[in-house]
DNA sequence: CAACAAAATGTTACGTGTAACATAGGTGTT
DNA sequence: AACACCTATGTTACACGTAACATTTTGTTG
């Protein structure tokens, strides 16, 4: 800001030229090791900090990749970027990090923002964009992967998985225990939310059950489990078991039989989604279908970083699957 | 990346030089009405997108101030980081997040970065440094903010909350309720949690108590709360309360309590730190220590607007203070 | 309409790391 | 001794938005 040090004055100050400093820096090999000595020296005497401004003006890669995540407090999110943290490391690329608070137009904002700052790829969580979205991006040039989920409309390359698959299965296997009455618990009604209601509605036609719903276009949480539960308890008869759109609403949903003196499996069955650590610390533990959200962040990254390094990839989707944890809130 | 449009392309389609086409994006009322339609046109149909690598380079402002946050998956960060953003949005400044999982190694790293990027400022929420990372702010000459903590040797700027007298006043009330063998539960043994011991300490000392805690170094979470709750009843006698180091713990130990039988607050009073939602899920509510994090967000990018926009603050050190959830888990 | 003010646009220079190419000095081989 | 080759360092040019200053155009007033 006030006056930091650049190149030239550590090359002004050992008599060099700044490039050789520059060397230095990108490729201490090629500097002879005397020169290497004194550089390091005056570098740490004057504190020299990296300006990368300039490389971002060529037309050179800046190493770096814009990530945008949906939210700060989630722990599916947290493990998709440590591992695509795991890539990036490994290949000595930044990361940029930025939230949308699940709206796409500050999506759209973080989009422009990361873009201005020259990154060479972006990681999207969402699959839906607004219109000035896919026009920058198209415009910027740049390899984008949209993971979580697979996108009718996908941008470039997408790695995630089928929720609509995985909702069909895991309610598939409630009805295999027998439960007949399941109400679908959903909070936060975005994509996601949706694609897991369809099939957790083609699972329940095709057994000949009627599906039926609680919502709430608030954001998930457990005290929203608990009302929904209560909710769908006071609308429906004799519910037998509750999908839940994710591991917030389900172990709030237990703690109200908890308190409730209702009886997981027995009285009723959960089921999770996520596969979040704190439904196996429920009693019983929780059954969750299992995202592999780390594996999808090692995968993105790894897609883009190849892409990037002019690789021609094998496929532009990926569809990494589900598992289930090994809980007891099934039967 | 390949040939993005730049303003000089945009100028040469409409027979006007690119510090006309500059003004438009930077101060538009400069622009005579009709010329702004006619770059508007053209900047739409190129889909310019803004590069800041130029005046990155300038000794201008950039705009953008840096947040190191510790956790990507803690509600206490992401509503501080909320707050933040209600202010730098008011102010249209940017932000670029990074996150260093508690590690000031990955701190330091997060921060070299950002400084590489010119940003303004920035917001910490470790007070724990590197000698480097505090060597390189130093250079850096930016305004710094430590946030959540009150730190022994601050960098530049404090907005945050004595979590010793927190601890203090919070046991204080637990002893006023006539808890006598309070134990505290400790985990992820960072500088915050043992600030937390102290004033715990402090507060039995000073009632003629004795201090007795369970601690372990791994990160908290609910299965830690259940395990140091149960160590705790195993190694001391009749225990009546305990204090934990978050509400992680405190949940998970309240979960332990339903297991087995025992009665909360009557067998055993329970008090969490921060306040997050799913204490108020519990059965009977969780008491907790509230820190106001979003009003530190708030507080901090305020104080760090000004001090970029050369303001003089008043004071640098903010002190927010704590309060406590209506909870039921004391009594 | 002259004279000056205000608005709109243009001109110039700048910042700084690095790719690409150039050069100087040294080493080795026949 | 002549040549090829390598190593270490230097030279030059470039990327592009914007502050500061300069110039042109338009508007206004006595």
């Amino acid at each position: 800001m006030t006056n930091r040090a650049s190149l030239q004055d550590i090359a002004d100050q050992l008599g060099i030229t700044k490039m050789t400093v520059s060397r230095y820096f990108r490729s201490p090999e090629k500097v002879a090791p005397a020169t290497r000595e004194k550089i390091a020296q005056a570098v740490k005497h004057s504190g020299y900090i990296h300006n990368r401004a300039p490389a971002l003006m060529s037309r050179a890669l800046s190493r770096t990749i814009g990530v945008v995540i949906p939210s700060l407090s989630n722990q599916v999110f947290s493990a998709l970027v440590d591992g695509i943290e795991t890539i990036t490391n490994a290949e000595s690329f930044d990361i940029l990090l930025a939230h949308s608070g699940y709206d796409p137009k500050v999506e759209e904002r973080k989009i422009e923002m990361l873009l201005s700052y020259q990154v060479d790829g972006l990681i999207l969580c969402e699959t839906e964009h607004t219109d000035r979205t896919r026009t920058m991006l198209k415009q910027a040039g740049i390899p984008v992967v949209e993971c979580m989920e697979l996108p009718e409309a996908p941008i470039d390359m997408v790695v995630g998985l089928d929720h609509k698959a995985a909702a069909f299965n895991a309610v598939t296997r409630m009805i295999a225990r027998n439960k007949q009455h399941i109400v679908y618990l959903a909070a936060r009604l975005d994509r996601r939310t949706m694609l897991r209601q369809q099939g957790y509605e083609q699972a329940m036609w095709e057994a000949g059950l009627t599906p039926q719903t609680v919502a709430t276009p608030f954001q998930s949480s457990f005290s929203q489990g608990m009302k929904l539960l209560q909710q769908a308890l006071d609308t429906f008869d004799r519910v037998d078991g509750i999908f839940c759109t994710n591991d917030d609403l389900a172990v709030g949903a237990m703690q109200y039989c908890k308190n409730e003196g209702i009886r997981v499996p027995d009285d009723l069955a959960v089921m999770g989604y996520n596969g979040l650590d704190i439904g196996l610390t429920m009693q019983p533990k929780l059954t969750s279908v299992v995202t592999p959200r780390q594996a999808i962040g090692i995968k993105s990254a790894r897609l883009l970083i190849d892409v990037i390094n002019g690789k021609v990839p094998s496929d532009k989707l990926f569809d990494l699957g589900f598992s289930y944890t090994e809980g007891e809130s099934l039967s």
